[in-house]
DNA sequence: TCCGACACAAAAAT
DNA sequence: AATTTTTGTGTCGG
């Protein structure tokens, strides 16, 4: 009952200063663009962020399954202005052929981080179960977005209320070998035939996903630094996500100079609506740490967690602005390559282009980032295999975390095992919930499968502006004709 | 074991 | 400040 009585709530923490979220590795851009008239050759780099459902645990960037996350992604043509830019037409090259490019969309998924898997994602409406589940789906977007203004002429891609079909595997587990994923961002480029192209793609940093099994809890030493944010750290939070937003006043992004953009995001998922693969082979044995421990000093990153620049090293950035062939490490296929081209997005069963390509994805290129990455994490005494990694009980941790804007782990009490809910809930009133926030810039679109209807007047959801083209261009190819899901009446009436 | 679905309630949004 | 909406998460049942 009356479960609320002395309950002293903690205010919500103001928002941090800082932007507590995965960071992004720079984008690596694999096929060209020139201008109409070829005097150009343009250099793409994908912005991204995620807004909400992440946190950082033992050095890893840590979200529940269960939970939702939302990403926010732009992109901008180097070297144009942005106010031009939005509009430019461009050429994209393809097999030595020079293609009228119509437009660009934006993707997310999710792989595990050595690549060869695909995580699948899925969305909500704000109803949730009783609405309908879907994909993140390309969605149209000029360039030109900022993720950290809210200026206007930005546009900003958002998906929210995402969540990964499963978690990571051995979750918590100090020793046993920690699987990885990540999301990244992909950029495609729309021909005049309707087929997309992947244009550029860029990759988040390692992510845990924590299933629902009541072990992981308590882990969070880490978060409890959060002492500098001065959040109560004995009171247990839900693990709401922190959001990191950029529009805030503070102005300063996360690191100040040194990164000054994220990467994006990934992209990803592939399949059109969820197909319930999933695969809950991998997820299995997480299990119940039982433990809580402090593992701090287990972390896998050498660096902070915090911003990519803290990593050793930016590794190919080669990718990023180079020479197409730069990136393309052994088996990494160009956009030639029928992986990345996607034809025009085909939902059978998986990811969009299936048609021609055997096995698409993008996954080609993940490898020369991740390659590098994984070395420098291989440093850090971890084994990997196959996405799982192993840290080792020994390293040191740099106080990276506590020092950086940290992070407010809040975690969520997942003990209702030990304790009732409604004893929980007196007991741990205190539980706040984090703000939500989520902003964006801008024009900003929510991919959202959501229908609802943001109001625009705060900055906090996104809003809904909805590129009028997005989905008949590619809506055409019958792929992913509708933005939104078709059902959900309840929505409807929302609105 | 793990997951979908339902339910309850806290936090956010309005 | 009150009300409504969103969403974290406890739980049941499969």
């Amino acid at each position: 009952m009356g479960p609320q009585s002395p309950i002293i709530r903690v205010k919500r923490r103001e928002v941090f200063p800082y932007q507590e979220s995965p960071y992004f590795y720079p984008t690596q851009q694999l096929c060209n663009l020139f201008s109409p008239d070829q005097s150009m050759n343009y250099n793409v780099k994908i912005a991204a962020k995620i807004d909400r459902g992440f946190f950082l645990a033992s050095n890893d960037w840590t979200c529940y399954r269960r939970n939702y996350f939302q990403l926010s992604a732009s992109f901008g043509i180097q070297g144009l202005d942005s106010s031009v830019h939005s509009e430019v037409p461009c050429l994209l090259e393809r097999n030595g052929d020079l293609l009228a490019v119509r437009s660009f969309l934006v993707c997310i998924g999710a792989q595990i981080q050595n690549g060869e898997k695909v995580i699948e994602l899925v969305q909500h409406t704000p109803k949730r179960d009783k609405g309908p589940q879907i994909t993140p789906r390309p969605t149209h977007i000029r360039a030109g977005g900022d993720l950290n203004a809210n200026s206007p002429g930005s546009y900003v891609i958002t998906f929210e209320r995402v969540q990964f079909k499963t978690a990571t595997a051995n979750n918590g587990k100090r020793r046993a070998a920690q699987q990885y994923y990540q999301v990244h961002v992909d950029l495609f480029a729309e021909l005049e035939s309707g087929d997309l192209i992947l244009v550029a793609k860029s990759y988040s940093a390692p992510l845990v996903v924590r299933g629902r099994s009541p072990g992981h809890y308590a882990d969070n030493d880490e978060d409890h630094q959060d002492g500098v944010q001065g959040v109560d750290s004995r009171h247990h939070y839900r693990n709401d996500s922190v959001s990191s937003m950029s529009g805030a006043p503070l102005g300063s992004p996360v690191s100040p100079g040194e990164y000054p953009y994220y990467s994006g995001y990934a992209y990803g998922s592939s399949y059109p609506y969820q197909s319930l693969t999933s695969a809950s082979h991998m997820a299995h044995s997480q299990d119940t740490g039982y433990y809580s421990g402090n593992r701090k000093d287990s972390e896998s990153y050498p660096g902070s967690p915090l911003s990519p620049a803290a990593l050793p090293h930016v590794i190919s950035h080669a990718s990023e602005s180079a020479s197409p062939d730069m990136y393309s490490p052994a088996g990494f296929v160009g956009p030639e390559s029928p992986a990345l081209s996607m034809g025009r997005v085909s939902h059978s069963t998986g990811h969009y282009g299936s048609s021609n390509n055997s096995h698409n994805h993008y996954s080609s290129s993940y490898n020369s980032q991740q390659h590098n990455y994984d070395m420098y994490r291989d440093q850090d005494h971890e084994t990997q295999m196959a996405g799982l990694r192993i840290h080792s009980p020994s390293s040191p941790k740099p106080s990276s975390v506590a020092s950086s804007p940290s992070i407010t782990p809040r975690r969520q009490s997942f003990s209702s095992t030990l304790i009732s809910k409604s004893t929980e809930r007196s007991v741990g009133g205190l539980m706040t919930r984090k703000s939500r926030s989520i902003s964006l810039s801008g024009t900003t679109t929510t991919t959202t499968v959501s229908k609802r209807p943001i109001s625009n007047s705060r900055p906090s959801r996104t809003v809904p502006a909805t590129p009028p083209n997005e989905m008949h261009s590619r809506g055409g190819h019958g792929v992913f004709s509708k933005d939104r899901i078709p059902e959900s009446p309840m929505e409807d009436q929302h609105l």
